[in-house]
DNA sequence: CAGCAGTATTCTTTTAAAAACATACTGAAA
DNA sequence: TTTCAGTATGTTTTTAAAAGAATACTGCTG
């Protein structure tokens, strides 16, 4: 009763529509980084992304969604940008918030492991 | 208040110790076809996977587990095969019924997304 | 109407992971 | 002492995903 290895319950969490998967952490970061910076091509570099795989991705989440998370702005000053919609901003605290339940829940089971 | 799409929470379990991922789906099915075949060989053809790959799962969980979860038989009739230890057996068990918690609990978290 | 900065999109290259291939090794049993 | 089927392990090839490079488009502003 000595040498204990101690191991722990790991949790990832996704949300998924008809089409596949809509909206997992990755994703969350980039809406989080579209509300900091104000374009896509800043939240990518924040993020050290390529700008052509975030563009993916709000493409992705915009689609699935009942109604866009990111609205982009067409050139103009600036060029123009990206900014996050009401159902955007939504959209980020609905996962945290599901997400850190499921986590704490994870978290109890986590006792007595053994193997 | 018509067109809603639906929404529902996709949750992946997996065990870690300090070096890493211990046990996650895919080495628990490894275990079960091992159980079921008698053989790594066996296992990894039932699953459609190489033996190189399968054997290298075995080699992780038994070192990252306190004691192993396979026992391998080298040579002699039949040439030897493999089978699971009381860890072995156990470690099934104890990872589908923590995953089976989780997974239920985010279930009811589901209701009512909306995005 | 030229400049600008960001969006939009295609094409190419790189990289990393998985699969495939090849070859020893092991030990019971005939 | 050869056969056999499974374990053990290194090398090469394939494949898919990510990254990178290149180019066109948009629309305000000076």
């Amino acid at each position: 009763m000595s040498e204990n290895k101690k191991y722990n319950i790991e949790v990832r969490v996704w949300i998924e529509e008809a089409e596949g998967a809509f909206l997992g952490i990755g994703k969350i970061w980039l809406l989080e980084n579209i509300k900091k910076t104000g374009s896509i091509t800043n939240a990518a570099k924040e993020m050290k992304m390529a700008y052509r795989q975030a563009w993916q991705l709000v493409e992705e989440m915009n689609q699935r969604a009942e109604s866009p998370l990111v609205e982009k702005l067409l050139g103009g000053k600036g060029g123009g940008g990206a900014k996050l919609t009401e159902a955007g901003e939504r959209a980020i605290e609905v996962f945290y918030e599901v997400e850190k339940r499921i986590k704490e829940f994870a978290l109890k089971e986590t006792q007595n492991l053994k193997f």
